[in-house]
DNA sequence: GTATCATTGTTACAAATTGATACAATGACT
DNA sequence: AGTCATTGTATCAATTTGTAACAATGATAC
């Protein structure tokens, strides 16, 4: 735990003498004030969706991966900066979802606390305690390829199964269920499949993605006739697996095809 | 127009000695910064869907109604004042339909402008030069029931017929576009009708609205058979009108079945 | 008063989509 | 070879949607 030194950050007015903390404090002025990002970062794995948390140092604190904008930095690409430094992937599909901003979105004790975590004491005026609007992203990424990697706050950075997230700081509640609420909505618009899923996958697989997403189940011939009558998926050679049973296809998508308008 | 005398309001960098304007800037520093609100007001009349626009003074620019965030103010709340100052509405359907934060959104030619058109001297610090994200709200509003009203800065408030708009200062087209492309996308889960029409109206006006906000045309009877069976609408007496054929039925929605899950 | 006409409310039927079920094919295991 | 779970496909019913027709009605023209 870090000792506190008294030297006063002149920008940000929060006590630390950890130099990664120090330039993370003094970056702050070139940030768009008033204003952050929180991402919702799904993957898929084991059938199951399951999304990426922090835990805060030496609390019991979970939160969404978030951050800042900085000044000459669009929205999205503030967003897909965000999940780089969590997951290391880049090219990600992102959708912006919502914006928070009610006005008593402030949460100084909360903050005191997370921060006492990591041996900080913020002064009363420092700008983490000002009102925050805070812009919800949603992103969908391939489970098996991310690195889940903590900042300086936190201990972890590690992946929750969707039906066991232990309860959220802030507001993060609301925004995990707005953004898994879109997430549905957009479902039979928006192409997911190929974000959650690896390169290739059977049709059992991707059925299931879809069950786990809208929390429901699917007829199975049903499925598959309207997913293949959407000419989106290539058919490839025959999966050769262990089952006691006849081996499934395997597809991937048609990249021809697999843009929706 | 205002001569300005270049008495240096403190807080605000801007010049002017109008009481009013005075007001209006030094009112700055209890905003939230970097945020800003656009509303598209969307009202329909005579089977046409309009939008409400400002062109401000001894200009040619029209822009959609806005405004800023008070530090004690929700988001939604703010956007229904920026409606409210327009229209003289309260109680409004408002929906937030996306964020529109690219690094390089500022204007400052533009600004200039539209301030040299009401007499203001913009000092090269003034808080409009910089960067803002704006929020954007679509209203549905009874377009009977509004009194548009010009801010300070606008000659006028008017409504402006959807495929006769002008093009539009900042990235205000886009916003638009945006707009309708969500009303569009909602229109089958949010039920807009009773925000846009008057208390009765016949199944013929009821349809024209969903053409006009879909560009498209549907067959008739499909239409009556479809909204009836969802129960959502009341029928009242016979209409009598001039009409040289049989009379419509007048409908409203009946406010016990007219909220969709 | 009667005929005409445009529009409305309703019905009828075809086409398409969706839901539910059945069945043959397959590949590993016993 | 027989069993078994699962897959791919076919079948038929139920529902929804698309298209067209038809009778009812209320003004106008004669």
């Amino acid at each position: 735990m870090y000792k506190p030194n008294f030297i006063h950050l002149l920008l940000t007015f929060c006590m630390t003498d950890n130099p990664d903390l120090k330039e993370f404090w003094e970056a702050r002025p070139l940030m768009l004030p008033s204003v952050s990002i929180d991402c919702v970062i799904f993957g898929y794995y084991d059938n199951q969706l399951k999304i990426l948390l922090l835990k805060y140092k030496n609390t019991d604190c979970y939160a969404l991966p978030g951050g800042f904008i900085n000044q000459d930095e669009n929205l999205e690409d503030a967003a897909a900066r965000v999940l780089n430094e969590r997951t290391g992937l880049k090219d990600i599909y992102l959708e912006q979802f919502y914006v928070f901003g009610d006005k008593d979105r402030r949460f100084d004790a909360t903050h005191h606390k997370l921060m006492n975590g990591s041996g900080i004491i913020l002064k009363a005026d420092h700008f983490l305690l000002n009102r925050f609007i805070s812009i919800g992203y949603y992103a969908l990424i391939n489970f098996s390829k991310a690195t889940p990697m903590p900042d300086v706050f936190s201990d972890s950075c590690t992946w929750h199964d969707l039906n066991l997230v232990p309860s959220l700081i802030f507001d993060h509640d609301s925004i995990l269920e707005k953004a898994l609420h879109t997430l549905r909505k957009n479902l039979d618009e928006k192409l997911i499949g190929p974000n959650l899923l690896p390169e290739t996958f059977t049709m059992n697989e991707f059925q299931n993605l879809y069950e786990t997403i809208l929390g429901e189940k699917i007829a199975r011939s049903n499925f598959q006739r309207k997913i293949l009558g959407l000419h989106m998926l290539k058919r490839l050679d025959k999966k050769i697996t262990g089952g006691a049973h006849k081996a499934p296809y395997l597809y991937c998508f048609d990249t021809k095809t697999a843009s929706k308008p």
